[in-house]
DNA sequence: CCGGACGCCTGTCGGC
DNA sequence: TGCCGACAGGCGTCCG
């Protein structure tokens, strides 16, 4: 099946919509309704590991840690996907190129499909990830004492963010907007596609310093946020049929994007050119006449 | 504590 | 046409 759509360079003459080649927040939490139905309860039969080097080299006795335990439930923090076992728990990250789907495990695997995760019942969960930046590792610990969970901020489409929160975070901080929402440690989810895209639509400026943002203004920025990522959650919805086709589509999704890879082109609210620049080695773009 | 830079990795694309 | 450098990006880590 040919790619959905296909990637446009930052610079290309008509970039409107962007490959879901890069797994965000919605992308994650869609890989999580699409897989959960086929693994919830289903007991691990087999870990294959073709490549184990990934972000983190995937430790040699990972399949025997998982190997005939049950899958008990499947949930999300921030990016990461926690697949509770009897004992203990699978992280899963799909870092920028990580895609999953459920196949039967009689289906050959594809350069680039480093890890099956085998059910009782015959299928698996496939994890391809080209630029491997992804990851997988089996933990003990309990989710909240994990290094790597232990010191993520709040979820943006949950109870703890909000304006108020962002604001109060903001103190004193000199680091562009842009950067601060990207940090982890102060909200998860927020990825360079997705930071542009909230902060026109909330009218403020990438650059601008995070402690000199007032707090109307971050109530605006919360709610951006809140909204960009549901709306791409709601997108998502529409593809997960997909992740039980075997024949190459991922099952991510589309998304329509106002200022993100759309240098020059006119902004979507006053019709100006996109302006692109670089902020913590990041493309960014902005609407210079909308965004303050 | 904070902020910025770096490196991991591969596919794609522009330029020569 | 072929090669080669730049770029894309999450995020842990390191350094000033």
């Amino acid at each position: 099946m040919a790619q959905l759509i296909e990637y446009q360079s930052s610079r290309s003459a008509k970039p409107e919509r962007v490959s879901a080649k890069m797994p965000e927040l919605p992308e994650v939490e869609t890989s999580l309704r699409g897989i959960a139905p086929h693994l919830t309860g289903r007991q691990i039969a087999q870990l294959i590991v073709r490549n184990p080097r990934l972000r983190w080299p995937i430790p040699a006795d990972t399949a025997a840690r998982v190997t005939g335990q049950t899958i008990v439930a499947l949930r999300r923090r921030g990016k990461y996907l926690l697949l509770e076992l009897e004992q203990g728990l699978l992280l899963l990250h799909l870092g920028m190129s990580g895609s999953l789907r459920v196949l039967p495990v009689t289906t050959p695997p594809e350069l680039h499909d480093h890890v099956d995760l085998c059910l009782e019942d015959g299928h698996c969960l496939r994890f391809r990830d080209p630029r491997r930046f992804g990851m997988l590792q089996w933990t003990p610990a309990p989710a909240e004492a994990h290094p790597l969970l232990r010191d993520l901020g709040p979820e943006p489409l949950g109870p703890a963010f909000s304006g108020a929160y962002l604001h109060q975070r903001a103190r004193g901080r000199r680091a562009p907007i842009k950067t601060f929402i990207m940090d982890s440690q102060v909200v998860v989810g927020v990825g360079n596609i997705y930071a542009n895209e909230s902060l026109h639509l909330a009218r403020i400026h990438p650059k601008r310093a995070a402690g000199r943002i007032s707090g109307e203004r971050f109530d605006r920025l919360a709610e951006a946020i809140r909204n960009v990522l549901a709306d791409a959650i709601a997108q998502g919805g529409t593809s997960l049929r997909d992740f039980v086709q075997e024949d190459g589509n991922p099952g991510y999704f589309a998304q329509s994007l106002r200022v993100y890879g759309r240098t020059d082109q006119p902004c979507p609210s006053c019709g100006g050119p996109i302006q692109q620049c670089r902020i913590g080695q990041r493309s960014s773009f902005y609407c210079s006449a909308c965004q303050r």
